[in-house]
DNA sequence: GGTTTGCCGATTGTCTACAAATTACTGATT
DNA sequence: AATCAGTAATTTGTAGACAATCGGCAAACC
C-alpha cells in the first residue's frame, strides 16, 4: 500500500462508484487474487474513506460477478474456473455472431475506418512484440464492435462477461502465444463486416470467439502441466 | 406502509440481500413506480433497519439495472422505454434460439415431463382466464428452459433481462390479450425440443420471442392510443 | 412583471461507534 | 505430538450522528 491509489474520478461520479472501479482494477490487475478475502477496513484506509462506501462498492461488484460474499465472513474475489470460462465462451459465441450480423447491416463508413485504425495499432503492437499493449487494443476493438451495434444491454452484457473472462486468465496462465494469429482473424472480421454480408460477418466473429476459446484451452493445458492446479 | 413487509428471508442470506429482493418486489409489483424517487430513510424505517443496508441494496439494484442513481439526489426507479424493451428483445431472440439448440441436444426425459406439466398448468390457467396466474407459470416455464441448459451465466443474464422487461410492462400497459396464442407456441417449443432437432427447436424459441415482441408492440400501440404517453 | 438571491426544510453522503460473529492464539490435556 | 477447549483479537454488520447538497419558496432587485 505504498501509494494511496489514484481515485481521481471522484468528482465525475459518486464515491462508491469510483471505489468500485478502483477495486475492479485491483482485481483485474492481479493485486487482489482470486479466492482472496477482501478486508473492508484496509481498503477504506487505502482510499482515505470509511467502510460505508467500500461496502457499497463491494455489493455492486458482487452483483456484477467479480466478488462473492459470505454472511458474516466478508467478501472474496471470485475465482472463475475453466468450466465457467467455457460457459462464458458459449455465450460470447452467440453474442458475437449476433454482433457480426447486425454490423454487416448497419455499420457506417466512418466506423469502418475506426476499426481499421485499431487493426493498424494492433499490427504495430505485434511488430513490437508488445503483448500487453496488444491486449489493451484487442479489448477496445471488441468493445467498439459491440458498441457499434447500438444496443446498450448488449454492450453491458458483453462487458460483464469480458470482465469475468479476464478474471479467469488471472487464475494462473500467462496467455499462450499466437496473438499474431488472432490479429489475422481481426482483419477477416473487418473485411467480412465491410462486405455487408450478415452471414459471413456473423460467421467470422463466431469463429474468432471459438478460436479464442481454443487458445484459452491450450493455454490452460499448458499451465496445467506447469503448475499443480 | 400499513404492514411492515415480510423480510423473513433474513436468516438465509444477508440483510442487504434480503432488502434488495424486497425492494425488487416493490418495484416489480408496481408499488414503486418507474421514475419515482426512492427515499432511503422511509425504506429503512419500513424494514426496521438503518439506512446502511438499504443503501447497499440500492447499489446492487443499480448494478443490475432496476434503479438509477443521481449524485446527491438519490436513487430512482428506472423507467424502461419501448426502445429499450426492443433492445432487450433483440438479445432475447438470440439467447432463446441458443437455448433451443442446446436443449434439443441435451435435454433429459424427466426434464421434458416437467416442461409438459408446465404446459398443463398453463392450459388450466387459460381455461380459468387467470391472466396473472398464467404469467407466473409462463415466467417459470421460460426460466426453467434456460436453466436446463446448465449455463449459469446464461441463466443470470436471462433473468436480468427478463426483470427489465417486466419493468417496461409496468410503464403503462395492461398486457394486450392473446395469451392462449402464446400457450400454443409453448407447446410447439416443447415438441420441437423433444424432436431433438436443434435447428427446429432454435427456430421455435426464436419465433416465440419474436412473436412476444410483436405482442408487446401491439399492446404498446393500444396503450398509446388510450393514454397520453 | 420577471429574474435573481438568500434562506429553510428535506434528503443524501459519509463517518464514528458499538454489538455480533468469526478467526487466531494459547495452553492444558490425552 | 496432536487435539481440543477457552479466550483474545480481528473483522464484519448495523445503528446513529453529523456535514454537505439539493429543491423550493419568498423577498429583493432590476
Amino acid at each position: 500500500m505504498a501509494n494511496p491509489t489514484s481515485l481521481q474520478i471522484l468528482l465525475e461520479t459518486s464515491l462508491p462508484a469510483a471505489i468500485q472501479t478502483e477495486i475492479e482494477k485491483l482485481i483485474l490487475v492481479g493485486e487482489l487474487c482470486p479466492g482472496q478475502r477482501i478486508n473492508e477496513a484496509l481498503l477504506a484506509e487505502r482510499f482515505h474513506t470509511s467502510r460505508g462506501p467500500v461496502r457499497e462498492a463491494l455489493r455492486a461488484l458482487e452483483e456484477c460477478g467479480l466478488v462473492r460474499a459470505e454472511r458474516n465472513r466478508g467478501s472474496f474475489v471470485r475465482s472463475v474456473s475453466l468450466g465457467e470460462a467455457d460457459e462464458i465462451y458459449d455465450l460470447r459465441e452467440v453474442l458475437d455472431e449476433f454482433v457480426g450480423r447486425k454490423l454487416a447491416e448497419c455499420i457506417l463508413a466512418e466506423q469502418l475506418t475506426q476499426l481499421r485504425s485499431f487493426l493498424a495499432e494492433m499490427d504495430v503492437a505485434v511488430a513490437r512484440k508488445d503483448l500487453t499493449g496488444y491486449h489493451q487494443i484487442n479489448l477496445r476493438f471488441h468493445e467498439t464492435l459491440v458498441d457499434f451495434v447500438g444496443n446498450s444491454r448488449l454492450s453491458a452484457t458483453y462487458r460483464r462477461l469480458t470482465k469475468e473472462l479476464l478474471m479467469y486468465r488471472l487464475h494462473g496462465l500467462k496467455e499462450g502465444g499466437g496473438f499474431s494469429v488472432s490479429n489475422a482473424e481481426h482483419k477477416t472480421i473487418v473485411k467480412a463486416i465491410a462486405s455487408r454480408d450478415p452471414e459471413r460477418a456473423g460467421r467470422a466473429l463466431r469463429t474468432h470467439a471459438s478460436d479464442s476459446r481454443t487458445r484459452m484451452h491450450r493455454a490452460a493445458i499448458a499451465a496445467g502441466s506447469r503448475v499443480a492446479r
